[in-house]
DNA sequence: CACCACCATGCGCCAGTGGCATGGCAGAAT
DNA sequence: ATTCTGCCATGCCACTGGCGCATGGTGGTG
């Protein structure tokens, strides 16, 4: 019951003769005619009458015939969704990702991944990086895009972790700032600055930093969407802290200075999959447009 | 893509492991690792990540499976069918038969045969010995019992004939006749009694006979039914010719006396195949069915 | 640190399968 | 009537594919 012999058996099912159905496989006559009796042989059923001018199918070959074709026409199915599945023109990818990452990075790879493989379903859930891996591990996400600070490190043995890029922190100030002119800052320059934050401990923990436990920035303000905050700057309310990856593009009436590194812990930045299991095509390829998203970035 | 190849892997995708499947298939774990590494070659896809402790299906493994179980259980619904066709658990038999035959010959065996095979459809067409003929060749019988006279001698060539019985012709006269105490009789022995017709024309049909040309039975009563014909008979009104085949029992107040075969055509019963078309094995066991029926007839 | 379970792979052997030939058979053509 | 032609079956041989028997490699476990 080889494919190969319902091939056959169907070709010959089709042609009515032996000799024809070997001339379009590419058969000789024989091997054909051996490929029919072997079939008959294993079924135990006679499937075509010999007739003096080729063969006929037999109450046994039509009913055969009709699990044949279903058998090959299955067989062709799986064959051409595994390739769908190797060339992306069919299947999904379920991406996870932590907030700020949803801001610009994740959809534009997003896009530029439905672009090139529209066919493939695509879905989104934004999420904290412990959620995310949890979700990945109970095979609910494909891929988790994921930051990790540095005294938290992800577990590299669960899980296979890409790096994409090194979160920087910028400071939002106004343009009239009296540091608006500079590419990189420190904190205790801004000892004196009102702080606009998310919420009182979520600055607290973007600036886990090596500055003396004393330091403490003054708080203002507290709105907790980025644009109501940049908002509060550029009315001259205070300065924000802002990671790199939520800022589509430059507000004209801001200046985003960069926070020098040793002010605040470098969160990294990963892809993560399942260790241990291969990456699907989908992902993998997503992993590119990641990374070229990510040099845009720079 | 060999159904031996997806049962392995079907095998492998349920346990989890190579070296167990390999176990419940009975083949050493080599042939089972190549197995797959042949499935996978052959897809261009890998369909398990390699575990420390055993594997798992990938994306395009879990694809796989999905089809891998539909063909395995369609061949195995083939086999099945195919099984059940040779066993007679399933199918159907067309059974096509001329009218005298209906009385008691092919029911008989209709009964016999599917109190044996409850499971097989069974389907009986009454006509006349051309038209089951045609139908025979038209595919939509699978048998048909036809009678045939030695003048009329059936198509040898087309048709594979089984011959089941000779027509025996006899004549009902009322348990007071003259006759009715004789086990045959010739026909001119009845030239002076009046017979009861089914049709004047159909009577000279079962008597196309070797008599002098000049032998014209007296026909005063015409009656379609075989039971108004032999009622007629019983009341003394004449005497009728009946085929043995039409008999189911003899009625009490009738002597059926044997035709001397020299005076009627024999007719010959035949079931009849189509030529060169091997006997599906309903049609074969009917066929014994039958003879078993005409042995009960003689 | 030794052990164990599991998977991969080189090697030899055998069955299965295809091609080449021939033979048999029945209808078609001369 | 005879030859010719088209079809199917089968003996023979070579080759490939698949299996078992080994061994080697790797990662978790006691």
């Amino acid at each position: 019951m080889q494919p190969h012999a319902l091939q056959v058996f169907r070709a010959v099912a089709e042609h009515g003769t032996i000799t024809a159905a070997a001339r379009t496989l590419r058969y000789t006559q024989s091997a054909v005619s051996r490929q029919i009796a072997a079939l008959e042989a294993e079924t135990g059923s006679p499937l075509f009458d010999r007739l003096p001018r080729g063969v006929a199918l037999t109450e046994q070959g039509r009913c055969l015939l009709g699990h044949a074709e279903a058998v090959l026409d299955r067989l062709d199915a799986a064959r051409r969704d595994l390739a769908a599945l190797r060339d992306l023109t069919a299947g999904r990818l379920r991406v996870g990702a932590f907030p700020t990452a949803v801001a610009a990075l994740v959809p534009r790879a997003l896009a530029a991944f439905r672009s090139a493989h529209p066919q493939v379903a695509l879905s989104l859930v934004e999420g904290l990086t412990p959620g995310l891996l949890d979700r990945l591990l109970a095979g609910d996400a494909d891929v988790a895009v994921v930051s990790a600070a540095p005294d938290q490190p992800l577990d590299g043995d669960r899980f296979d972790l890409h790096h994409l890029v090194d979160e920087v922190l910028l400071v939002a100030v106004p343009r009239t700032h009296r540091l608006a002119h500079r590419r990189t800052v420190r904190l205790r320059e801004l000892a004196d600055d009102a702080f606009i934050a998310g919420s009182a401990t979520a600055e607290e923990t973007l600036l886990r930093a090596t500055l003396p436990a004393d330091f403490r920035p003054r708080i203002d303000i507290v709105a907790a969407e980025w644009t109501g905050k940049l908002g509060c700057v550029a009315a001259g309310l205070g300065v924000a802290l802002v990671p790199a990856l939520a800022v589509r593009a430059t507000p004209p009436d801001l200046a985003l200075l960069r926070l020098h590194p040793d002010d605040a812990s470098v969160r990294r930045v990963f892809a993560a999959t399942v260790a241990g299991r291969s990456r699907p095509p989908a992902v993998q390829r997503f992993l590119t447009r990641l990374d070229e998203a990510t040099a845009g970035l720079r």
